[in-house]
RNA sequence: GCCUCAGUAGUUCAGUUGGUAGAACACUACAUUGGUAAUGUAGAGGUCCUGAGUUCAAUCCUCAGCUGAGGCUCCA
């Protein structure tokens, strides 16, 4: 539940319209609206978290009393005022909640109740004094009454995500997602990814090649936990300018945030340690899982979820060293996106009306990206005001099958989270200093990545981010044990190899279609002619090949293997 | 969050002008030993997304909610 208080002189109002359907009628004397002088106006909105009545009516009514006794109100006028907060309660509950209130107040006030569901004018002259305007917000944590399911209607509820398919393409990532057993969504965790061993095995290699990359660029990795003290969050700025999208928790009594970003985790490790100039530039990166409250309406398969894993990697530099960094990162970009053939568009983002720090800063910081995209001869196109609220930022596109474009990869540069964190580094003059940061993802999230990698290939990944990258089909019983053989004998040659087999006793037509329903880039077939010549058939991309020699198998399919690298 | 649309078997879908449901594929069993996107027969599978209302009766009608899809807005 949300309030603002209000000491005033007098407080007038009249009902005009209402707003609701299901609203009682007015009386005579509600009709004609009241008016309240001396007062203590306190305008409310009930919120859906608000379930738990009788605590939120006892918080609410020791609240206003605790107010009014420190303004020396003797006279109370209760006001729904709805436009306090986007997460409404139902009329119902905030009915009920303001009536019960209502009563426990009367006991010690005069109070008049504005009349809810009705849009009304309403007139204040508000005193002037330090406590006569104030908000405050009552949240209830702990056990929900309202939630008593038993067991089996809980069991009842939770359905699987039925993907309503009529608008998508063949090649959309969630039908993929479905037919090569990579991820599920479940009504549970909406926005959040299930990830099968397939899906996770992609996952996992993107992960693996990264990691090579970046430790060849001179990176450095590290982990920070999940959910820091609020504290941290009101240092870093987000509690200010992020605080719709966090996810809160708590701990004994302290108030933890999950974390919407990785980046004050990577402050406080900067932080541990006194740094010199040596130590620059800092490159740290961190594979770290990060939790947004999003709009539902935005939600959509692997590209905009709730719970992501971001390739955040924090570049901390001196002035001097801000604009060869910054190429550097381009350079990574391009680095993995040609690994891809990925398209992409770039768009430089510039200061938004939510923001920290000086403009002296933003302009250094816009000026700064406008001079490496020339210097890197990039198009690009400008999106005023779309800055995050600590700096702005080069932005790399991709298109999905539907021909909308996804925000992967980020370059943001911020002068302020070094000056709210005061972090420090000792220059060659002895001097204390304040770095600069960069901020930097290149696949952006691995979620959203992964939904572009797969529409982008139509599910027919390169061999060495493929799921199952072989797989052995017996012509009949009889070449059973030979397959296995042949199995034995890649495993032992490639190691690591992710290889499986389809021996049922059904016909090849069969086993091949549904082989290439999972997308397995190497199909292979050993039959009564191969066994006798000691070769393979080998079906790659929908043409077979009869007759291939093991050898020269093994020999194309370590080399596409290597290509990771 | 807002607007529009959707939710029936593991999957893709049909169906009931209100009388608790069907196919194909997948699964299991049996037969079959096959040459590169679907071998045959049989069996098993469902609180028709959840809750409330209307009704003698609701999967179907009404209302509320949950989830998904497209768009808006917001973002990686």
């Amino acid at each position: 539940m949300k309030f603002l208080s209000l000491h005033v002189d007098s407080i007038k109002f009249k009902p005009l319209k209402k707003a609701l359907k299901k609203i009682q009628n007015l009386t005579e004397k509600q009709k004609k609206g009241e008016e309240a002088k001396e007062a203590l106006a306190v305008l409310t909105a009930v919120e859906k978290i608000d379930k738990n009545v009788e605590e939120v009516v006892r918080e609410f009514v020791k609240n206003v009393k605790e107010i009014a006794k420190q303004v020396k109100a003797k006279n109370i006028v209760l006001y729904p005022y709805a436009h306090l907060s986007s997460n409404l309660a139902s009329p119902e509950l905030a009915v009920e909640i303001l009536n019960k209130a209502e009563k426990e107040l009367r006991k010690s006030f005069n109070v008049v109740h504005a009349p809810f569901g009705y849009y009304k004018e309403f007139e204040v002259k508000v005193k002037g004094h330090p406590l006569s305007e104030l908000s405050r917000e009552i949240v209830i944590g702990g056990e929900d009454k309202e939630e008593k399911y038993d067991e089996k209607q809980l069991l009842r509820e939770i359905s699987k995500t039925k993907l309503d398919t009529s608008k998508l393409k063949e090649n959309d990532h969630r039908i993929l997602g479905q037919q090569m057993d990579l991820f599920s969504f479940n009504e549970t965790a909406p926005g959040m990814v299930f990830w099968h061993n397939n899906g996770l095995i992609i996952r996992n290699e993107l992960i693996d090649f990264w990691r090579e990359v970046h430790k060849n660029a001179g990176y450095k990795e590290i982990a920070t936990p999940q959910i820091l003290d609020k504290r941290l969050w009101q240092i870093s700025g987000h509690w200010e300018k992020y605080r719709e999208n966090i996810f809160l928790t708590e701990y004994e009594k302290r108030q933890f945030a999950v974390k919407p970003m990785n980046c004050p985790g990577g402050l406080l490790v900067f932080k541990n340690k006194p740094k010199s100039y040596k130590d620059f530039p800092l490159r740290v990166g961190e594979l770290g899982i990060v939790h947004r409250q999003e709009l539902s309406g935005v939600l959509g398969g692997l590209f905009r979820v709730i719970q992501f894993m971001q390739d955040d990697a924090h570049v901390f530099c001196t002035e001097k060293q801000l604009e060869i960094e910054l190429l550097r990162v381009m350079d990574l970009i391009e680095l993995f996106y040609s690994k891809f053939d990925f398209k992409y568009s770039v768009e430089l983002s510039t200061r938004p009306e939510k923001r920290i720090g000086s403009d002296k800063m933003w302009n250094k910081a816009e000026n700064i990206l406008k001079k490496v995209l020339e210097r890197k001869k990039l198009k690009y196109k400008i999106n005023e005001g779309e800055g995050v609220f600590y700096g702005p930022k080069i932005d790399y596109h991709i298109e999905d099958s539907l021909g909308r474009t996804w925000q992967c990869g980020t370059i943001q540069v911020d002068f302020s989270m070094p000056e709210r964190f005061e972090l420090e580094y000792t220059d060659k003059d002895n001097k204390r200093k304040r770095p600069i940061m960069i901020h930097r993802a290149i696949y952006g999230s691995l979620e959203r990545f992964i939904g572009i990698l797969l529409e982008h290939y139509k599910g027919r990944l390169p061999t060495w981010l493929a799921p199952i990258q072989v797989r052995i089909l017996s012509f009949t019983d009889r070449n059973e044990a030979h397959a296995k053989k042949i199995i034995k004998e890649l495993e032992d040659e490639i190691p690591n190899l992710r290889i499986d087999s389809d021996f049922r006793q059904i016909t090849v037509p069969a086993k091949v279609k549904d082989a290439e329903i999972m997308r397995i880039p190497w199909i292979v077939l050993v039959g009564d002619k191969e066994q006798d010549k000691n070769t393979i058939a080998v079906r790659h991309e929908g043409k077979v090949k009869y007759g291939v020699k093991k050898d020269n198998f093994i020999k194309e399919l370590k080399e596409l293997i290597e290509e990771r690298i």
